[in-house]
DNA sequence: CGCTTTGTTTGATATTTATCAAGCGCAAAC
DNA sequence: GTTTGCGCTTGATAAATATCAAACAAAGCG
């Protein structure tokens, strides 16, 4: 690994806090790695031998059943992933590919395990790491367990909104993957889409644009507790 | 909190490992209280004072969305619920009511944030369970997102079965609970039981009996990485 | 540039799931 | 013992979602 991405890494969030000693030894068998898009990464099942930090990309986590497939998320750069399964030492519960190309941090999965032990500030960030991912979790699932398509569609869009400066955006991944993490066939975001043009909602391609917010936020009815990543 | 309950609570696997000193700071402030049946314990939305432990008994945790509400796990002796939002000191994403009557044990969250942060065994233990609480909820999301309805209450009776002695077992809870558990409605479970029985399950009351788990097995399809808790 | 591939949309149809309504059965309460 | 309430089941119907098919558009490639 290079010194000035080193020095990146030492930057970030979860390794910001950690002691010196603690930090040279996680760094010193991990290494820097840039992949094509459409890439697998990880496969369900497969025993952790890395943790994943995405420095620069994006990546899909998704999961298998027989014949059936679905996106779980979708990352974006500074997020870690498969950190749960790394550190209780047990097989992946997703499969993770590259959305783009990506430069993905690796670091040995019995390094990480080590450092957890001995470095307590270190811990402390994997706590928090860990909680806010359960947390994204238990969002997600009440988002599918109480929401239609449509209002799946129609809190994800405010999002996108909130996160954009005025009232156009555009959409950040292709349509069928979106669909897939909404929980829904391709046509069914389609239609999804035509029927939100009543609220004011106007799509072309992957630019769209909210003429009417209030309308839109009087149908989709956001919550923090689904739906504010922060709370 | 009297001593032969803080002597039960010390062998407890969250527990058992800590120091002496971290131990007694943590149980200087805890108390343990017996709630009847159908109290509720949290209300999401509310910020977290208390960590909690069941000792005895059942809860449900539960989630609501305006008019609608479904139930997101069920627990019984020896689970802790809410850890997450106790160690980042956020609100909570679920409710949880009292399912029987329950001997539940309370810590300050406080508490547990600062023995979290001195006690390097604890910090591994509440590693340990907020990973395996993060992947417990991966499963549950990949349960809704792959399968259906009638599949997930085929896997949900061949996990029944094989906690099991014999062919016969009774559901552990009330059929409605379940349904919500499952992510349908009480009809829709009656209806699902119903179309089981093609594939051997004879349902009486709460006694249900496999009569060929193996055409059972053939329509489920389970898998470790949905189904099996331990893996 | 034309070609091919892949993603998207739309329509028709099927399947799944929910809702509404009624009746049944069991258990607690009087 | 009767009554009442609640959970459960069943049927009829409606709504949501998926599937299949075709057409089109956009993007990548030789």
């Amino acid at each position: 690994m290079r010194a000035d991405d080193v020095a990146e890494f030492r930057h970030l969030p979860l390794f910001r806090t950690m002691g010196d000693q603690a930090f040279e030894s996680l760094i010193r068998g991990a290494y820097l790695q840039t992949f094509p898009p459409a890439v697998d990464l990880i496969r369900e099942g497969d025993v952790p031998d890395f943790f994943h930090v995405l420095i620069e990309g994006g990546v899909e986590l998704y999961a298998q059943w027989h014949d059936r497939e679905t996106t779980m998320s979708t990352l974006g750069p500074l997020a870690t992933f498969i950190l749960a399964a790394t550190v209780v030492d047990k097989p992946y519960l997703m499969s993770a590919r590259t959305l783009s190309r990506s430069r993905i941090a690796l670091i040995p999965s019995e390094d990480v395990r080590r450092v957890v032990a001995d470095d307590r500030s270190f811990a402390d960030e994997i706590v928090a790491e860990l909680a806010s991912g359960y947390r994204d979790c238990v969002r997600r699932e009440k988002n599918l367990k109480l929401r239609s398509s449509v209002e799946r569609l129609a809190n994800y869009l405010i999002r996108l909104h909130e996160a954009a400066e005025g009232d156009e955006f555009s959409l950040p991944h292709e349509k069928r993957l979106i669909a897939s993490w909404l929980g829904m066939t391709p046509e069914n975001l389609s239609r999804a889409f035509a029927s939100l043009r009543a609220y004011g909602v106007q799509v072309d391609g992957a630019q769209v644009r909210i003429a009417e917010i209030e309308d839109l936020r009087w149908l989709a009815k956001p919550t923090p507790w689904i739906d504010d990543p922060k709370s």
